[in-house]
DNA sequence: GTAATTGCAAATTCTTTGCACATAT
DNA sequence: ATATGTGCAAAGAATTTGCAATTAC
């Protein structure tokens, strides 16, 4: 079904880790989302799976994700952690929603040439770059009656 | 000299808020500072001037300096907030260095333009935008030889 | 004088860690 | 068997808050 959680699984078998049934829960809820979870997401989701794993599985098993490359961690300042499925989209930016909370991708080129010519000027070796749009989502604007 | 400072004193006073000595430090290091201070910094800094304020306070103290308008609040996602001066350049990015921490600000109007209309497109309404530039400075590497 | 601030310590929030017990291979 | 993971509770780091003592006006 889900051809990430497969991935994950062979990431643990290569690398000699066991494979249990929290990680394999865990993984299937940050893998299998649209969206941009944070820890208590995850535990929230799991808990209503009936599958419930302790919030320090939770972050000890995202940090194996992050290591296999199948999740990217996100820090919009929101004062916690979101993580995302590294899907397709190569590189990409977000758009958030500072009502409803909700994360939208966007992909533009323009702005890797931009940010790369900055950080020449700037005599910086650039390693990547982060760009948040904050405002709020149609959904939300029209409940603002 | 520090005429930000003035500006802060004034604020207090139309606000009728006191004038403390405390109030006076802390902002005369936030608002005289070229760089983009943690509340560590502040505390830190302070204590090296022999002008110590609780830690508290100085938290205190940059809330209002944030309402009035003569500090900006920022969060690159290291896991605390920096606070800036409010100076000329109206919306500017920042480059920050991933060994030593300096930040560098740089402005591109393309930016506004580029975010404002990706935003359209998804239709949010826009607030506002945040970038920053990931890399190491030159002097940094320099180090790495 | 009185209302507001200060400082300290305790509380909060997100995340990490130590350790006894459980489990995958 | 044995190394590794899990859960819980305690520890950490940044920031906030409650409250008695202090200070600005």
């Amino acid at each position: 079904m889900n051809s990430a959680l497969e991935s994950f699984a062979s990431y643990l078998r290569e690398h000699n880790l066991p494979v249990t049934p929290q990680r394999l829960a865990i993984a299937d809820v940050v893998l299998g989302s649209a969206s941009h979870l944070s820890a208590d997401d995850v535990a929230r989701e799991l808990k209503s799976r009936g599958a419930a794993a302790g919030l320090a599985t939770v972050y000890r098993t995202i940090e194996v994700l992050i290591r296999s490359g199948l999740v990217v961690e996100r820090d919009f300042g929101e004062g916690f952690k979101r993580y995302e499925p590294a899907r397709d989209m190569p590189h990409h930016e977000h758009l958030l929603c500072s009502i409803c909370g909700r994360v939208t991708e966007f992909r533009d080129e323009r702005l890797e040439r931009i940010t790369t010519l900055i950080a020449e000027q700037h005599r910086f070796s650039r390693q990547g770059h982060r760009l948040v749009i904050y405002g709020t989502c149609a959904e939300c604007r029209r409940g603002l009656t």
